[in-house]
DNA sequence: TGGTCTCGGGG
DNA sequence: GTGTACGAGACCA
C-alpha cells in the first residue's frame, strides 16, 4: 500500500517513453504546494464502425482490436450497435490510423486529446479534485515535487487550493518607432514583474539590463541575457500557478521566446522541461505552459459581455475597471526615457505589470472560469478559449457514462455544408412604433432556449429519425413534435444527454443561489461566480446546436428550439391580449412588451406578476415579471428607449434605458451624443416633444453662432499604418498629412489618435479636416452646415422621425429665425451630379459622385 | 439591408 | 498535439 496525496488538477498532458505515453496531472495540495503525479499504462483508444472492409483493414495493419457495443449519436436508439475499439500505444499514430480506417468506416473519438481521454475515463475535472494513490519520486522531469501514480479516484467539494499569480510585463528598445517591435533586432530593456503573493517580500519587481542607480525593488543586469536568465530563475522560484499581463498572448510571450531563441537559452517556463507554445491563427493567439495556466487579461476583457469599453488598451481598461491609470508615457518616448530618466522608465514599467495583475485580481475575472472548469471538467486553461471544448468535454462525460460515442470534428467541408442550413433565430413581433407614455410592463421567459431543451427532451439522441427502416415503430413511442417537424422521444421514454445535463446545471444554480444568501465574503463570491458559470453553461446548448463546427451539430434540433420559442412567444401574446385584454406591443425572443391601464408602480408590478403566473400556467414555460417603462420610444424593432423602473429591494430605481440606439460612436463628435440624450431624456420623462424640438432648434442656433465648445465638434481617430499605406480618403489621414508637413516632428504618428473639426470651404469635406488647436489660432470658421447636415441631424431626425416631427420643423420652420442656410430643407434631394444626375440628401464624404461628375 | 474587409492589443 | 478556432466595426454594392 503506498502513500495517498489530494491535488487539485490544474493542468495535464503527457509525454512520451519509449514509445509510450506516460499522463502528467499538475496538481495543487490543499497547502497550496505543487505535485507532478506521472500515470504509466494508460493506452490511447477510439472506435470505428464495425464492416467487412473496416475489418480487412485492422488485419492488414494488425491493429490490436476489440469488438464492443456503443450507442451511434444518430438520432434516438434503441440498441447498441457493433463497433470496434482501436487500442494503440502512442497518440501520436492515432491520426495516420485513423486517416486510413475512415475511408472504410466511420470513426468515434478519434479526435480526443489524449490528455481528456484519460481525465473522462477516469471521472476526472479540471479544477477539482483527486485522490492519488501511489508513491513519491525523484523525478528530472518535472520542477516540482515528483509522484508515480498507481490509482486515482475523484474526490468532492474541496475548498480551493490558494493559487500563485505572476504578471509580466516587458519593455524593448525599439529602433523604428512607428513600426512595431522587431524581436530579430530590438531588445527586451526592461522587463515589470507583479506576484501575489509576494516573491522576497515585494509585490513588485523591475528588472533593467543596464547597470542603475534605482532604488526600490529593482534588479540591475549587465546585459539583456542576464536579464533573460534571471526572469526564468525567478519563474522557477517563485513557482506561480497563473502566468498573467495584458496582451501577453499577442505581445510579450511570443516576443520573450524570440529573445530566448536568439541566446540559446531554455524557453521551458512551466512545472517541466516542455517548451512554451505559443501560437496564432485567424487574429487570436494563445500561449501554453505546461503545469501552469496562461491567462491574457485582455483577451479575457475583450470577451466579456459584462463589460463593454470603447478602447481595450490597459489604460482605458484600468481606468474603466480600477479607477487607476497608466504611467503618463507615449510609447515613442521610451528609448528617451530608458537614457535618460532610467527611474521613470522603471516606474513606468512597474505600473504596466501591476495594473494587468490588479485588474485580475480587484474584478476577480478568473472565479467564473475557474467553476466553469469545474462544472464542465474543462482544464482552466482550455476553459479560457470558448463555449465549444467546455460543451463538449461535458457532453463526453455524459456519454461516457451511457456508453453514446461522440461522433469527430467535422471537416472544413462538412462545416462549410453545416452553414448553407440556415438556422431561424427567435421571433421579433412587430412592434407599434411611437412614443408609449402609459405604463408598459415587460416580462421575461427566463432561461427560454434551455427551458425548451429540457421540457421538450431536445436532444440529438432523443432525436426520432425518418429515414431509419423502423420509423413506423418508432412514431409509436409518444413523442413531442417540434413546430419545424422535427420529433423528440418523449423524455419519460428516454432522457436526452443535453436535456440530463442542463437539468443538473439549472437545479446546482438553484442550490448555489439558495446557498448564497446566507454565505457572506469570499464565499459568497465564489457561489455568486458558480450560479453565473452554470447559467452560461445552461445558455450555450443552443448556440452550441446550430454552430458549424459542434461535434453534435443538426439543424433540426436547433431550428426545433427556435421553433418552439416562436411558437411560445406568439402563444404567449394571444394568450395574454384574450385573458386580460392588454396591448402587446413588442416582444424579442422572449421577451413581451405589455401596456396596462395603471400608473402606480407597485400596481403595475402586480398586474405583471398575475399576467406572468397565469401565462406561465398556460403555456408551461416560467414567464417572469422584469420592469417597468414609464414612458417608451419604439423607433423599429430591436431599436427602442425607455426609462425604465427596476425594484432593488424595497425601492424602485430609474435609468434611461437604450437598445440598439447609439448615442456613441467613434465618427460622431460629442455634441451629438450630448443632443441624442438630451432629446430622450425630455421626450421620455418630461413626454414633451415640442420642449425636445425647441432643444435641438437652440442648439443648432448656438451652433451657426459659434457658441459651441470646439471639444464638442471634434471627432477623435486613431492612425493605424503609416500615411502613405492609405488609399482612401479620410478626414484624419488628411489632416495628420497636413499636420506632417507643418512640423514632423510633432506631428500624428503611427498608433496616435488624431482629434479634427471640420472648417468651411470648397475643398473635399475630407481636405477640410483641420487640428482644432490651428484652427482656433488662425481663426478659421467651422463648417456649420456639415455639422447640422452630416453629423446632428440624421441621428437626430431618425428620432423625430416616428414622433412625428418632419425636419423642416426642427431647422426653424416658417417664421422662425433663419440663423443660417442650410440648404434646401425638407427637399428630397439638396445635391446633383451634373454629370449623371445621382442625387444626394447630404454630402458624400468623398466629394464627388463615383462617376467622377461634380455636384452642384 | 446585407455582405465582405480590416484590425485589434502590445512598445 | 488523437487539436488549426474570433468578432466588432467600417466600408461598399
Amino acid at each position: 500500500m503506498g502513500m495517498k496525496k489530494l491535488v487539485q488538477i490544474l493542468d495535464a498532458d503527457y509525454f512520451l517513453k519509449d514509445g509510450r505515453p506516460i499522463i502528467r496531472i499538475f496538481g495543487k495540495q490543499e497547502n497550496g504546494q505543487a505535485l507532478c503525479g506521472f500515470y504509466e499504462g494508460f493506452r490511447p483508444y477510439f472506435y470505428v464502425e464495425k464492416n467487412e472492409a473496416v475489418a480487412t483493414k485492422i488485419k492488414e495493419l494488425r491493429l490490436e482490436h476489440e469488438e464492443v457495443q456503443r450507442k451511434l449519436p444518430l438520432g434516438y436508439q434503441t440498441s447498441m450497435a457493433d463497433v470496434y475499439k482501436i487500442t494503440l500505444e502512442n497518440p501520436q499514430d492515432v491520426p495516420r490510423i485513423r486517416a486510413t480506417l475512415e475511408q472504410s468506416g466511420k470513426c468515434y473519438e478519434a479526435d480526443v486529446l489524449f490528455k481528456y481521454r484519460f481525465m473522462v475515463d477516469h471521472g476526472l475535472r479540471g479544477m477539482n479534485w483527486a485522490e492519488l494513490e501511489g508513491e513519491t519520486i525523484q523525478t528530472s522531469v518535472a520542477k516540482v515535487p515528483g509522484f508515480k501514480i498507481r490509482s486515482l479516484t475523484p474526490v468532492q467539494n474541496l475548498t480551493d487550493s490558494p493559487l500563485r499569480y505572476f504578471c509580466i510585463d516587458i519593455e524593448c528598445l525599439q529602433s523604428d518607432l512607428s513600426r512595431a517591435p522587431d524581436a530579430k533586432r530590438d531588445p527586451i530593456i526592461g522587463i515589470g514583474l507583479a506576484f501575489l503573493p509576494t516573491y522576497r517580500n515585494q509585490q513588485s519587481l523591475v528588472l533593467l539590463a543596464k547597470p542603475a542607480a534605482v532604488t526600490g525593488a529593482v534588479q540591475c543586469f549587465r546585459s539583456e541575457k542576464e536579464l533573460l536568465e534571471a526572469l526564468l530563475r525567478i519563474i522557477e522560484e517563485f513557482d506561480p500557478d497563473i502566468i498573467t499581463g495584458y496582451n501577453i498572448n499577442g505581445f510579450d510571450v511570443p516576443y520573450l521566446l524570440d529573445r530566448l531563441k536568439k541566446f540559446g537559452l531554455s524557453t521551458a517556463m512551466g512545472r517541466c522541461d516542455k517548451p512554451v507554445m505559443s501560437k496564432t491563427f485567424a487574429g487570436s493567439q494563445e500561449t501554453e505552459i505546461a503545469g501552469r495556466v496562461a491567462v491574457d487579461v485582455y483577451q479575457l476583457l475583450k470577451r466579456d459581455v459584462s463589460v463593454r469599453l470603447h478602447r481595450y488598451n490597459l489604460d482605458t481598461a484600468a481606468k474603466v475597471l480600477i479607477g487607476q491609470e497608466k504611467v503618463n508615457v507615449k510609447h515613442t518616448e521610451i528609448p528617451t526615457m530608458w537614457a535618460k530618466d532610467i527611474a521613470r522608465f522603471t516606474e513606468y514599467t512597474r505600473k504596466d505589470a501591476l495594473l494587468a495583475i490588479q485588474l485580475l485580481l480587484e474584478r476577480r475575472m478568473l472565479g467564473k472560469f475557474i467553476e466553469v472548469a469545474k462544472i464542465s471538467g474543462t482544464l482552466l486553461q482550455d476553459c479560457l478559449k470558448g463555449q465549444t471544448v467546455r460543451i463538449e468535454t461535458m457532453v463526453l462525460h455524459e456519454f461516457k457514462k451511457r456508453g453514446l460515442v461522440m461522433p469527430s470534428r467535422p471537416s472544413d467541408a462538412e462545416a462549410a455544408k453545416r452553414i448553407e442550413e440556415k438556422i431561424k433565430g427567435g421571433a421579433v413581433l412587430e412592434p407599434k412604433r411611437g412614443l408609449h407614455v402609459d405604463t408598459v410592463l415587460v416580462l421575461d421567459f427566463q432561461a427560454l432556449y434551455p427551458s425548451i431543451i429540457k421540457t421538450f427532451n431536445v436532444s440529438i439522441d432523443a432525436l426520432l429519425l425518418d429515414s431509419s427502416a423502423n420509423s413506423s415503430a418508432l412514431s409509436e413511442l409518444r413523442h413531442n413534435t417540434a413546430p419545424n417537424g422535427a420529433r423528440f422521444v418523449d423524455g419519460a421514454v428516454y432522457e436526452g444527454v443535453f436535456p440530463t445535463l442542463i437539468k443538473n446545471l439549472l437545479a446546482a444554480r438553484l442550490e448555489a443561489k439558495r446557498a448564497m444568501k446566507i454565505a457572506s465574503g469570499d464565499e459568497r463570491r465564489v457561489l455568486d461566480a458558480k450560479q453565473h458559470a452554470l447559467k452560461i453553461l445552461a445558455n450555450s446548448f443552443y448556440g452550441y446546436c446550430g454552430y458549424a463546427r459542434a461535434r453534435l451539430f443538426r439543424s433540426e434540433v436547433a431550428n426545433a428550439i427556435t421553433a418552439y420559442g416562436r411558437e411560445n412567444i406568439e402563444r404567449t401574446r394571444t394568450f395574454v391580449e384574450k385573458t386580460f385584454g392588454a396591448q402587446v406591443i413588442y416582444g424579442d425572443t422572449d421577451s413581451l412588451f405589455i401596456k396596462v391601464p395603471t400608473t402606480d408602480l407597485n400596481e403595475a408590478q402586480r398586474i405583471g406578476e398575475e399576467i406572468a403566473a397565469a401565462a406561465s400556467k398556460q403555456i408551461g414555460l416560467h414567464l417572469e415579471f422584469e420592469k417597468i417603462y414609464r414612458s417608451l420610444l419604439i423607433l423599429t424593432k430591436k431599436r427602442y428607449a425607455g426609462w425604465k423602473f427596476e425594484r432593488k429591494g424595497e425601492i424602485w430605481e430609474d435609468a434611461l434605458d437604450m437598445r440598439g440606439i447609439e448615442t456613441v460612436r467613434r465618427d460622431w463628435c460629442t455634441l451629438v451624443s450630448d443632443v441624442m440624450l438630451d432629446v430622450l431624456n425630455i421626450v421620455l420623462k418630461e413626454r414633451d416633444v415640442g420642449k425636445a424640438a425647441q432643444h435641438v432648434k437652440g442648439v443648432l442656433r448656438e451652433l451657426s453662432a459659434g457658441q459651441v465648445p470646439v471639444e464638442k465638434l471634434t471627432v477623435v481617430k486613431g492612425i493605424t499604418r503609416s500615411l502613405d499605406a492609405y488609399d482612401g480618403i479620410q478626414p484624419h489621414v488628411e489632416l495628420a498629412r497636413k499636420m506632417q508637413k507643418r512640423d514632423p516632428t510633432t506631428s500624428p504618428k503611427v498608433g496616435d489618435r488624431v482629434g479634427y473639426v471640420i472648417i468651411r470651404g470648397k475643398d473635399l469635406l475630407s481636405r477640410r479636416a483641420e487640428d482644432p488647436e490651428y484652427a482656433r489660432q488662425k481663426g478659421l470658421q467651422l463648417d456649420v452646415e456639415y455639422y447640422v447636415n452630416s453629423q446632428l441631424l440624421p441621428p437626430i431626425e431618425r428620432i423625430f422621425e416616428v414622433l412625428g416631427v418632419e425636419k423642416g420643423e426642427l431647422l426653424g420652420g416658417g417664421k422662425q429665425v433663419n440663423m443660417f442656410d442650410f440648404g434646401a430643407a425638407g427637399q428630397q434631394s439638396v445635391l446633383a451630379c451634373e454629370s449623371c444626375g445621382r442625387a444626394w440628401r447630404r454630402t458624400p464624404l468623398s466629394g464627388r459622385c463615383e462617376c467622377g461628375g461634380t455636384l452642384k
